[in-house]
DNA sequence: AGCACGCCGACT
DNA sequence: GTCGGCGTGCTC
């Protein structure tokens, strides 16, 4: 590792726009990575040592580094999984050293505490208190507590402590209050394994202990037993003495999956998220960086802590959108995890029951290993699944429950069993119409269409927020009373069931119907307790919540999403179909339960694959159709995101961008756009998109850049670059 | 990102 | 006259 003594010129990269620039070494020198600040200007800003710097700066006018700071400096390898990211998202690289120095307190020196330990004979004068304290410091090893946690934990006032310092029995010193982790025990007996689980698990030790990097995309359905594989993993990347990171999508991260790390190492794991305390944050940050944590259990961001030395990286749901990041920053912790992993000679495991198209595709390709759970016997089961036709249904106008599903609800309800009715759709209807001119009303500020929300009496954009009173007559011809929904929408399915079954007590879930996250959950209890003979809902019933006397499914629309602009429309579909069917059956010791489809496509592949769960067929069929249109990953998409609060001036501005596209198109990639972005506008501003796709093999990022180089932003426009987007309508 | 500098309009 | 709007440019 380079030192560099005082006064040499070095290379700061700062957490400023500006990246890149040189200084002077300090005095009593500094070391490559290490964490400084610098006088920039009037301020004073952080930075980390990347070298030697350009050299092209008058040495005359470079200044020294004002100060060295007090923690172990960035790794070799996290500085090279910066540089590689910044190359691969496209983003200024001092943004991802930002977020790699996400530590409360950076720059202060480290934070002391008072801590009391033993220091001298027993006093001569013993007294109850006295040995009352003294227990319990032998107890925990004879040092470690502050001087009034000393006291509390022996039942005794502060001046007992204070009176065996005086006495010399025990002496207050000063210590780092970012404590180490408690050690894991990977020794600790695992739970028994099925022979399928422990063969896996022994292939993920074996890979762990090989020392070097490689990905393996861990399938597994709900039940299988997915995570007591990759904790032996886990365990033997902690044998091996390295670090182990668990990357969990947000609302995953619950107490839940601590305790069973808990049962199996003896302790709990570092937890890295949005509802962490600063204290907690700078300690995990600290003792990543000397390597003092040995698991760290966390949201995408965790992917950019400093470990010292890490040797594996779960990423639990490899599938969940929720790790695609698109708000400020765009990156996929999925690909950052796999990028991180390669750099530091680190095992990856995706863990999925139903991987991404990407993942699967790897996989197939051999760039992945691939290892394959199957479910445990009376876990899990799936329901019996089958179509309705809705071609051969009878289905007046304005109603969306076929005979056939309204009777097998009819059938669960006189049971005193609930049914669920899935439509993924919120407000009343997606569509109004005109029946005079036929203009269909639509969003002013985006293409979408307005969505007719009932309850709230207005049409809502669904894209952008928009909303405005549903009015009386037509915005285009100006005619009254023509108006007209259509089609449904979960507010307009509650309404039928309303209609059709009197006498049930319904419930709508939709996640715009509730003001909090408590008012959702208290539902959901009410719902679980049986307190719902029909359950209404959009895709938030998909996800974990779980109804013991549930036992039909009826999915109202499996069409919807088969189709249409969204790329990966089918995927999803076929994922949240899985989901939601997984909900139905699971009244104890009895017969599974039963999901019905409602679709006029009996014969599309996906609702053939979702039907014999043949998961193999759905993505060698879905493969096949992203190969033939040359999209990822059988080619590359990128998306540009303009945005500025004026409409007229970003759509003006990223016009006159498309018109420069020439190295686009010299790299052998089409430029579609600029169109409204999928968040049309966020917090006043308003944002444009373009895409390009490009062939598997061109240079995407280079091309890129020689585009967006020479380009001047006007004053309050702001350019974001998003790699492989996930987001399309 | 800040913060200076500097060039134009409307006020005590 | 000058106060203050914000466009432009620089920071090692």
């Amino acid at each position: 590792m380079s030192f560099y003594d005082e006064g040499q010129r070095i290379g700061v990269l700062t957490t400023e726009p500006v990246g890149l620039l040189d200084y002077l070494a300090p005095e009593g020198g500094v070391a490559e990575g290490q964490i400084v600040i610098c006088p920039l200007g009037p301020r004073r800003v952080m930075g980390a040592v990347w070298g030697q710097g350009e050299g092209s700066f008058d040495l005359a006018k470079l200044r020294p580094v004002a100060q060295v700071v007090e923690a172990a400096p960035l790794s070799a390898e996290l500085r090279d999984f910066l540089n590689r990211a910044a190359e691969y998202t496209l983003t200024p690289l001092p943004v991802l050293l930002r977020m790699a120095m996400r530590a409360p307190d950076l720059g202060k020196p480290p934070a002391e505490r008072r801590i009391i330990h033993r220091a001298g004979p027993e006093p001569a004068r013993m007294t109850e208190a006295r040995h009352a304290v003294l227990r319990v410091l032998d107890d925990h090893g004879g040092a470690g507590f502050a001087p009034t946690e000393l006291a509390q934990m022996a039942g005794v006032g502060a001046s007992v402590v204070k009176g065996l310092v005086a006495a010399g029995t025990l002496a207050e010193v000063s210590a780092p209050r970012d404590l180490p982790y408690p050690r894991l025990d990977p020794e600790l007996p695992g739970k028994a394994l099925a022979p399928d689980q422990a063969a896996a698990a022994e292939a993920l030790r074996d890979a762990v202990a090989s020392g070097g990097y490689g990905t393996t995309l861990l399938r597994g359905v709900t039940g299988s037993g997915k995570t007591e594989v990759y904790l032996e993993a886990v365990a033997a990347c902690l044998r091996a003495g390295r670090q182990a990171l668990v990357l969990l999508p947000e609302i995953a991260l619950s107490a839940e999956f601590l305790d069973r790390v808990e049962a199996r190492f003896g302790a709990r794991p570092g937890e890295w998220h949005s509802g962490i305390s600063r204290t907690e944050r700078r300690r995990l940050w600290h003792m990543a960086a000397q390597g003092e944590v040995s698991l760290v259990v966390g949201a995408r961001s965790a992917l950019f802590l400093p470990f010292r030395d890490l040797g594996l990286i779960v990423v639990d749901e490899e599938h969940d959108s929720s790790y695609k990041q698109e708000d400020t920053v765009y990156y996929s912790a999925r690909d950052m995890a796999v990028l991180r992993g390669a750099g530091a000679q680190a095992q990856v495991v995706l863990a999925s029951a139903t991987p991404s198209l990407e993942s699967w595709v790897n996989a197939a390709s051999g760039k992945y290993h691939r290892l394959d759970l199957r479910a445990r016997y009376g876990e899990a089961e799936l329901p019996e699944m089958a179509t309705v036709d809705l071609r051969a249904e009878a289905m007046p106008g304005g109603q969306w429950i076929s005979p056939t599903l309204a009777h097998a609800v009819e059938a669960r309800r006189a049971r005193g069993e609930q049914s669920l009715l899935f439509l993924n759709r919120r407000g009343y209807a997606p569509v109004t119409v005109c029946r005079a001119c036929g203009e269909q009303i639509g969003c002013q500020q985006c293409d979408a269409r307005m969505v007719e929300h009932r309850f709230q009496n207005r049409l809502v954009c669904h894209q952008c927020g928009e909303s405005r009173p549903i009015p009386d007559a037509c915005p285009a011809c100006g005619v009254e009373g023509r108006l007209a929904p259509v089609g449904p929408g979960v507010e307009r399915l509650a309404e039928e069931v309303a209609a059709r079954f009197p006498e049930a007590k319904a419930t709508v879930l939709s996640s715009d119907l509730f003001g909090s996250a408590r008012a959702l959950k208290e539902t959901i209890a009410e719902i679980a307790g049986g307190d719902t003979d029909i359950i209404i809902g959009t895709q938030l019933v998909a996800k974990g919540h779980n109804f013991p006397r549930l036992t039909l499914v009826g999915v109202i629309d499996a069409d919807l999403g088969l189709q249409g602009a969204d790329l990966r429309a089918a995927e999803r579909s076929f994922q949240l179909m899985r989901q939601v069917a997984g909900r139905a059956g699971r009244v104890a010791g009895q017969r599974p339960g039963l999901a019905l489809l409602q679709t006029h496509q009996p014969d599309h592949p996906v609702i053939r694959a979702i039907l014999s769960g043949d998961d193999e067929g759905f993505w060698d069929a879905e493969a096949a159709m992203r190969r033939e249109a040359g999209m990822p990953p059988f080619g590359r998409l990128a998306g540009i995101i303009l945005s500025h609060p004026d409409l007229g001036i970003v759509s003006a501005f990223a016009r006159h961008l498309a018109g420069q596209a020439a190295p686009i198109r010299a790299a052998g990639a089409e430029l579609w756009g600029p169109a409204p972005a999928p968040i049309a506008r966020i917090r006043g501003r308003h944002r444009v998109r373009m895409l390009i796709r490009a062939p598997r093999q061109a240079a995407l990022q280079m091309a890129i850049s020689d585009w967006l180089q020479p380009v001047k932003l006007p004053v309050n426009m702001r350019l974001s670059v998003d790699i492989d987007p996930q987001s399309f309508l």
